[in-house]
DNA sequence: GATGAATGAGCTTTCATTCAT
DNA sequence: TATGAATGAAAGCTCATTCAT
């Protein structure tokens, strides 16, 4: 947890520094980006860095969870909304949630994209049990489909939903411009295309 | 590329150095790999290191190319006899390859891996085009699949590659034990269910 | 010096700064023992420290300076209650008071250790003539065993003295646990066997 | 251990190196010792001392295990010719040849002595079991003494040992000039008045 | 060509003290 | 006078690469 200077700081030089926090662990892992470029860019001085956060790994813990938050925050109202849908319509929902969650957020995305290529270790450190609930999160959703005859009740679930997040990883790589990035329709269109993939694959019948 | 002096080495000693090479490639990222733990592993001088590559970058392109060479080489005794069959039991076979593959080089695999981990810039610089080349195999085999009216000629070929490609990520973590080493019946159980959904998803009506 | 500020404030807080500041120096050596935890542990700000105190050293002189004369003041009672025994005796009752000083203030005794074990030019800083006078003491009670026929005129009184002193400090670590804190029985017992070896080792004859 | 690389360097350079490191260790204490000055004052780039030890304390340790070794290796002389002598006049040589090793090998008497006054936990970690042995060797030699009807067998040893190892902690600070650096002759009275007083303080009768 | 020592920029972190309000 | 953020020099250490023999 960042130290309570942080929070003393007036709203103008904290932001400064989370964006440059953000800019760093954005375009480095956590193991390359550097605290020197961090206070470099948020013309602070080094000594000031340490009087904010307790280490590197405090501020990069402090982004992620902030990331996290927000996202959260954010998918909490389409997931609301959704409750009506059938299951497919669902993901797409949340898919497009997402979509618009990065669309207002790129530099967040990039942070957890980031880590998500990191050290099994530092995730593990850093998520705890997030980083699987993601994937529960989706087999949860599909055994939902089971039940409303939607889903075949022989389909591989946990491949499934393997197979859910791991595309997500490729479109948020797209999205981050890697390897180049496409307009939004282009994207939906993706997100509809994988859904309807799967939507066949599974159904029942 | 390695200097000739690094193919004028006997047989043994390149062996070795690139046994080394794969084991700290395999087990750390390029940028926290480092050549002393190289040299000290392959047991030859540092000095000696900069006389057979140009860098760490050289040696680490070197690997890549070798093993995408390697994997090419074996995957074509398996495209060969895969000829007859229709494109998802093409599939399965390519993926069963794969893993055969894998089982046989798993440092290979896992300098791969890594690999995939890194920068988005470090990987544009070593693979190139080779990157992209995967995916369209893929989407060449698919669209011979709508040619044969096995798959829906609306569906979206370059999501399923991508999906395909994406798994295949998965699975290798799985593979190498990230984040838990599965029996190979397991395994191919998993490329099995995948295919299937794929299958499912992508035929005609 | 301490500053004014520091003898204005109200007594709970200079307890309170004076504690922490004992605590602190106390458990580490002048180098280093931090303000950081010193005002962290005194619960004030950071910038009312050298409103108090000129620096770090002052605050610690200033404390050696109290121990010394809290010790000074606790030592005359039992010097008066002296007089009347022979010059073993006396110093034999001299350890023994020290021995109560000790363990009615711990804390004074481990700071004043700390210094014992710092760089010399801190201790001469510090210390000046005072580290010289507590042998200069003993070399006097010494001397008047001289004259009272208890010790050999030609004995080594300044050797002897120093024997003394040096084995004090043997004592205080023992006291403080470093190496092992041990009853107080057991630590009378040592002093009297010291006393005793000094006095078979000095008596005339 | 220093690394491989410290033994292969020609002779000038290491002496150089290693009287940097007596030089800073011998006036400060292993905490306020910096690499800095030690590389600076050798004249070799910081890079380089890593390449020689593993680590401040590598070094440290090194230097402290040289004395130890130089110091027994002299003292194995000394020992052999005390055979013969009671126990006082074998301290009393003992004494003698640790004053002859001081005025040979001064600076490494200085980082011995700081070492005695750093933290226990380093003390432990350095010295290992060496530390008590000096005292159980006295003791030993003590107890010999009470073998042969030279010492009281009510005496306390322990303490009578403790008092000779303390007393010679001051012998060290005096000739290393803290606080004043006397002559060889005054030094040996010294010696031999610390002796005379054990020596009747412990007699029989 | 082989060797292994030399190099130095850069890393994260600490901390006494000063400054600005 | 009180406050707590600002500061920057300095610490120990790493490592890819170059240099000298």
């Amino acid at each position: 947890m960042p130290k309570k200077t942080f929070y003393n700081l007036d709203k103008e030089k904290r932001t400064r520094v989370l964006d440059a926090a953000l800019e760093e662990f954005g375009s480095h892992s956590f193991h390359r980006a550097t605290v020197s470029r961090i206070v470099e860019r948020a013309d602070i001085p080094k000594g000031s860095f340490y009087q904010y956060f307790e280490s590197k790994k405090d501020l990069y813990r402090h982004l992620i969870e902030m990331s996290q938050e927000k996202k959260f925050e954010f998918m909490k109202g389409a997931l609301e909304e959704m409750e009506s849908e059938d299951v497919f319509g669902r993901l797409r929902k949340l898919y497009r949630a997402g979509f618009r969650f990065a669309e207002q957020n790129p530099r967040l995305l990039a942070v957890g994209q980031n880590l998500m290529k990191e050290d099994a270790e530092l995730q593990e450190e850093l998520l705890e049990e997030s980083l699987a609930s993601g994937e529960d999160f989706i087999i949860g959703t599909l055994k939902e489909g089971v039940e409303n005859d939607e889903i075949d009740p022989n389909a591989n679930l946990s491949v499934a939903a393997s197979m859910i997040t791991q595309y997500n990883l490729k479109l948020v790589d797209i999205f981050l411009g890697t390897p180049l990035n496409e307009g939004a329709e282009e994207f939906l269109k993706k997100i509809d295309s994988m859904i309807d993939i799967l939507k066949n694959g599974l159904s029942k019948e």
